[in-house]
DNA sequence: ATGGCCACCCGAGGTGGA
């Protein structure tokens, strides 16, 4: 199985580069985040489904699968607030779609960010055991979580993003059982984000914000792992700031 | 020149992203 995990910013600004994405990459599951719409304005991509959690103007998550959804939540019980998550379960993989606040200094906005990894905490202990269970966490963390993980970590101490209590928060992620597949698969710098402005993508002035993070008993299962940077530097059509990613599982 | 933001709201510039 191919899932694609995706921050478009705006999936309709995004559309042709999803569609080449799920057809010439051979996607069976993508995961999409920030598509800045409504579900009634999202996109067909015939055969595949799409399950939409919209909202206008900002943030949101999709997923898009060619095989049968077996179930899914879009959106943790009770959720009034913004659109950010979304479960999947195809076959027998539980997938789980996010794209996390990115919070700032100021306290209102940092503190839902923490609250969104409690609820988001919760979801996963309260129905997997990630010893057993194919369970596939992707999506925007909004979290560089170690030195690597920012292309100057001088630069970026004390800024939003980096914050130590957010590198914990992926601490703990690790902790519950979760393997970071691009993490496992290399030590060096790797960066899913470049920020529009100064030609950070050029320079590579990125950080890692955007993870596949796996249940131990997918590890073996674990076939390759892509990062398609060419689809963020190129300007025809114009790019997502963030880098798409690919795994397979066999 | 090779290059420095972009998409949303709507119909102008303000705002949020990270």
């Amino acid at each position: 199985m191919r899932v694609l995990t995706f921050n478009v910013n705006s999936i309709r600004s995004r559309q042709k580069v999803v569609e080449e994405l799920l057809f010439y990459r051979d996607i069976d599951v993508a995961c999409l985040q920030e598509i800045k719409v409504v579900e009634e304005k999202f996109p067909q991509f015939p055969p595949f489904q799409c399950l939409v959690n919209g909202q206008k103007q900002y943030n949101g998550v999709a997923v898009c699968s060619r095989l049968p959804i077996e179930k899914f939540q879009i959106g943790f019980e009770g959720e009034q607030g913004e659109s950010r998550f979304i479960y999947t379960q195809i076959g027998n993989y539980h997938i789980i779609n996010i794209y996390a606040p990115l919070g700032d200094l100021y306290q209102k906005r940092f503190k839902y960010k923490m609250e969104f990894y409690r609820q988001l905490e919760k979801f996963i202990e309260q129905r997997f055991d990630l010893r057993r269970d194919f369970v596939i966490l992707c999506g925007d963390l909004n979290i560089a979580h170690r030195e690597v993980d920012v292309w100057n970590s001088e630069e970026w101490k004390g800024k939003v993003t980096f914050l130590p209590e957010e590198r914990k928060e992926m601490d703990r992620l690790l902790e519950m059982g979760f393997i970071d597949v691009v993490r496992s698969a290399t030590p060096k710098p790797i960066f899913t984000f470049y920020d529009y402005r100064g030609g950070a993508v050029y320079k590579n002035h990125g950080l890692r914000l955007d993870y596949v993070l796996i249940s131990t008993p997918l590890l073996p299962k674990t076939h390759s792992i892509e990062l398609l940077l060419n689809v963020r530097k190129r300007r025809d059509p114009k790019p997502s700031d963030h880098v798409p990613l690919i795994v397979e599982f066999k």
